[in-house]
DNA sequence: CGCCGAACATGACAAATGTCAGAACCGGCC
DNA sequence: GGCCGGTTCTGACATTTGTCATGTTCGGCG
């Protein structure tokens, strides 16, 4: 009987928990981290290098998150599935990630002895989803805001004045202060900041 | 030769973590994870169960956040040193960490290795900051806020209108833009909102 | 004591923001 | 074609927010 090994890539930014759980991995006979990286640029350095059966990404990591990881290793490295780990999952990361080609989506709440075997599991070739935040995602639904909308939002972000918007989307302040009113609607809230922040958790921007 | 075993206590929210990082530090013979929590007021209740000699916490916790938790125990079990661990250093939390008692504050970029040395730190009586992080919190310096602006601030964060934080504050409205006004000029911001997002980064709210 | 600076507090005015009604455009549909 | 609903875009108006001048209180200091 010959037991396949699983050859691992692990991506996180924080050095601990990648040491951590590298260690831990290994235990399983099965497995083995053949690389890791704790930026998103050095993550698919590292899988173009080594080209691992599955790779293990975090969603937040400096340089790139790891959907847009993902992506360039999907176009890259096909043959390679994508586990995304995830500390704080927001509805909307979920969607982008499964359109982004990832196999599996988890939250940082689960055991190593459980993400060992959602590994086994993506490397099978099957999906696996965390029902908590698949049932976020479905009730959270899809974004009701227009492509403008969306785009003004993400804008005024960081706060900046209109007239900055304005300028950046190179649209008159009237119009700006339209789609931040009509999204602010949209999303319940009462002014364009509290839009921003809740357009955040749900991941829209 | 008596080698004297820590006992540890272990708080963060993420389960991956946590047990990867007790299966890590109980491979050093002289360190014993006696409890586990992933939440503030459940690693209360643990440290007043088990009277650790450690506590490892989280800065990021659902319910209580690690600084609040050092506080407690510190009034509680003085002989508990704390040791915070966290991911993303502001300098203002570290600050406040050193007034509530913390013994240890170090990035989650540490290795395993590293932490376990520094919990024998800690426990023998020693303090042991980051220097990175100890050079952010300098070079950062005080809050340049007043109690009153740094409260009209924090009322402010959830982009709540001057009517709402006016009531909350007991304030004439024109009182709470002034302070705002002079807080938001103080931070070099353009408006409140992004002096909320400057004084979060500072760890100043 | 009398003075000074800092923090606290307020209302009036100017500027930025949110709201509204409506016009132009586009795609689907009868 | 003609109609309809939705998105895009705009300026005018009302509301909210930011700024300023001013007054008050309080603690330190010559």
């Amino acid at each position: 009987m010959t037991t396949t090994t699983v050859r691992v890539l692990l991506a996180d930014d924080e050095h601990l928990i990648r040491g951590a759980l590298a260690a831990l991995l290994s235990l399983e006979d099965d497995l083995v981290v053949v690389a890791e990286a704790a930026t998103g640029p050095e993550a698919l350095a590292m899988a173009r290098a080594h080209a691992p059966d599955v790779a293990v990404l975090d969603l937040q990591m400096p340089g790139a998150d790891g959907v847009k990881v993902a992506t360039s290793l999907r176009a890259e490295l096909p043959a390679c599935k994508v586990l995304i780990v995830t500390s704080h999952g927001r509805p909307g990361h979920l969607k982008r990630a499964l359109a982004a080609g990832v196999r599996g989506f988890v939250p940082k709440t689960v055991s190593a002895q459980r993400l060992a075997e959602l590994i086994r599991t993506v490397h099978a070739g099957n999906r696996y989803v965390d029902p908590e935040l698949a049932a976020d995602a479905i009730s959270a639904g899809d974004s009701p805001l227009t492509a403008r909308e969306a785009e003004v939002l993400e804008h005024a972000a960081d706060g900046a004045p209109v007239s900055e918007i304005a300028e950046r989307a190179a649209l008159a302040e009237g119009t700006v202060r339209n789609y931040l009113s009509s999204a602010a609607s949209k999303l319940g809230a009462e002014n364009r900041h509290t839009a921003v922040r809740i357009a955040r958790e749900r991941g829209w921007v």
